[in-house]
DNA sequence: CTGCATCCATACGGCAGCGTATGGAGAGAC
DNA sequence: GTCTCTCCATACGCTGCCGTATGGATGCAG
């Protein structure tokens, strides 16, 4: 046969988006077979069951969730307070579909323990990674750990909070706090 | 009849513990009905349908999410940042049935149109209370806005974080953090 | 005691999804 | 052309849940 024409890969794919949209309980075989434009006969050949593609979404999504974005930010020169900037421009502009993924799969960990080792080595390796950054502002260690917690808090909790901000946008307000923190 | 063996208010409450444990997904007529050792013939009786269960559950934690904090910081005497010192005292001890109902609603706002608009209602009604207090503190709007989303994703944020602090355990950071933002 | 209202048990039809079994169409090897 | 491997379609049984229908048990009013 030349092309396969629903790889493994895209059945990965069609499942973070499903993921993303309504959680863990969301990705079902046979709405994802009817998305893709084919049966779960195929699904069934590419994966042993359903768990299968679960972890196998959840490989992808450790992948790509933190090498990406650090590379982009060490990819141009500065110092580390541009970096920062960088960081937090990137974090702030990915507001698409990765974003939700990210966010169902924090929800997602707290009911599940396999996922909550995954989301501890991710949550790490970034935070590590902004730990080294606001260590080169800060003397004090404790002062680099209470905006390390602070920024990462305010980049996820940000989007599970509903609230408005006294005329402003949350944009506005977003910018205004980063000022704070990389003072 | 003497006593009702499982009143409307007791399938509420079994309602909230399973959307807090599984989301809303979680919440199914047969096993609420399990856990509460009848069949589910009562409860078609009470309820018109799952659906207004779910209403029911909302209007419950609408109710209750919001008021008793408040009145418990507003029963004693102090001034703001005393108050401030409570409010977070009471948000950190909070870590029960409670807090995993309030994180789930969070994630079910995200896809759930009507849920959002309760959520909105209830973190304006925090939100406004936190910022009379910061107000009371602090000189400029902008800094009182900053904080304020500050703390409030730190809160909700910080449960949905997973990572390690550099030695030091998270209720020595958020402490360290707290204090960051009251001085 | 009888009638009635409340609350629950049981049984039913229906639907959606899981995983399996089996067959079939297409492309390359020879 | 035939064989074989890859990938998908179809059909099936099974389970869990929804919502309804119906009857039974209990307590109270008269």
């Amino acid at each position: 046969m030349a092309t396969t024409q629903t790889p493994r890969a895209r059945w990965v794919e069609e499942g973070l988006r499903a993921l993303g949209g309504g959680g863990p309980e969301a990705v079902r075989i046979e709405p994802l077979a009817r998305a893709l434009g084919v049966s779960k006969g195929g699904f069934y050949w590419h994966f042993e069951d359903r768990q299968t593609l679960l972890e196998e979404m959840l490989d992808t999504w450790e992948r790509t969730g933190v090498d990406e974005v650090i590379e982009a930010v060490e990819a141009e020169d500065g110092d580390a307070r541009s970096r920062l900037k960088r960081l937090f421009a990137l974090a702030s502009a990915s507001g698409g579909e990765l974003l939700k993924v990210e966010l169902a799969i924090r929800d997602w960990a707290r009911r599940d323990k396999a996922v909550a080792r995954r989301l501890r080595r991710v949550d790490n390796r970034r935070m590590d990674y902004m730990r080294s950054l606001f260590g080169a502002i800060c003397e004090d260690d404790d002062d680099v750990e209470a905006r390390c917690l602070l920024a990462f808090s305010l980049f996820i909790g940000g989007h599970f909070v509903s609230a408005d901000h006294g005329g402003r946008s949350r944009a506005e307000v977003l910018e205004l706090t980063l000022e704070r923190l990389t003072r």
